[in-house]
DNA sequence: GCCCGTCAAGGAGTA
DNA sequence: TACTCCTTGACGGGC
């Protein structure tokens, strides 16, 4: 029997004014003369940020959720290249410190999800860099917060730059040049225009990373249609993490835009997903990844109930009984 | 207080 | 080659 949990994106729709992303662009950061006074306000930005993230895991716990991604944006220009040289940990360090010590407590995953701007395949040595830069700032975050950085950050394979061989090559070849540390940190998902799940598959057996296996991409970009045939190879990425199977849930925004994500989540999608792979492993976490946040989870948790095979393991995990 | 343009990034797609 | 769009939530100017 397989546990399956859930969890949902950076941002909840019931909490108020509990952003964990509010930021400042660089142009409003320029046009403060006193630089040192803008980066006090960014810290201050930054500790709010953090101060929210707590508020969100506390509601989470109130409902059992104990799988959760963290926004990305929790300190805003922190990979800003005019901004090198701000140490902008040194005042948060403890406000990370309770943020980790408050999720390890109490047995909460959490991971990131860096924007498509990391792009580990570029031919640019520049972009590549800013990419390092960018997982640096996530495995920093992990550090001072006390959390085991293995496996907490997904992104994409990257652009295709019209060789789609060659691009997942130089992928292979720039990855020799990450470090180790931030190696671990990384898991690969499969993506809606560009790499299918087999790409990905190639790539992560070759280099030891777990798939991040998204149905939805999936259904708007493959090579073979039945994902069930890739399941084995899917898990088998994952059996060497300290940390179960991740995957992502979302449903179509319509047929015309497909790739787009609905406000909630089709419960018969999902049970057709659960019943496939039931008993094939002990765990899978998923992450719901609809515009409603949380309340796609709720609504996906009551639609659930109403199944007779559905078993209720806690408010937000559940089981299928044959 | 609401509306809507702007911000920030790299790549894909289109003309 | 040059442009728009994609995505995201928040900011901020205009009314």
């Amino acid at each position: 029997m397989t546990l399956f949990r859930l969890g949902y994106v950076a941002m909840s729709v019931n909490l108020q004014n509990a952003s964990p992303s509010q930021t400042m662009t660089y142009k409003t950061f320029k046009q403060i003369r006193d630089r040192d006074a803008a980066i006090r306000k960014l810290e201050r930005i930054a500790q709010s940020n953090i101060h929210n993230c707590l508020r969100l895991l506390k509601h989470n716990k109130a409902h059992d959720m104990n799988f959760f991604r963290l926004s990305s944006r929790i300190v805003p220009l922190a990979t800003h290249e005019e901004l090198n040289g701000w140490d902008y940990l040194s005042g948060i360090k403890d406000d990370l410190k309770e943020l980790g010590s408050y999720a390890e407590s109490n047995n909460m995953r959490l991971d990131f999800h860096p924007d498509h701007f990391v792009v580990l395949n570029s031919p640019d040595e520049a972009i590549f860099k800013t990419s390092m830069k960018v997982l640096k700032y996530h495995y920093l975050l992990l550090h001072q917060m006390g959390i085991d950085p293995m496996h907490r950050c997904v992104f994409h394979l990257g652009g295709r730059y019209d060789d789609k061989e060659k691009s997942l090559e130089r992928f292979i070849e720039n990855w020799s040049l990450v470090p180790k540390g931030i190696q671990k940190l990384v898991m690969i998902e499969n993506d809606d225009t560009s790499y299918t799940v087999e790409n990905c598959l190639y790539i992560c057996e070759k280099l030891n990373i777990p798939l991040v296996f998204d149905l939805h991409h999936h259904l708007a970009n493959h090579d073979v249609g039945d994902w069930h045939v890739y399941w084995e190879r899917i898990m088998n990425t994952w059996s060497h993490s300290p940390l179960p199977l991740k995957m992502h849930i979302s449903s179509p925004k319509s047929r015309e835009d497909f790739k787009s994500h609905a406000d909630f989540v089709d419960a018969e999608m999902f049970l057709d997903f659960v019943k496939k792979v039931n008993g094939s492993i002990e765990q899978i976490d998923c992450m719901i990844e609809a515009k409603q946040k949380d309340d796609a989870l709720f609504r996906l948790v009551e639609d659930l109930k109403e199944h007779p095979n559905i078993i209720m393991e806690t408010e937000s995990s559940i089981t299928w009984k044959d």
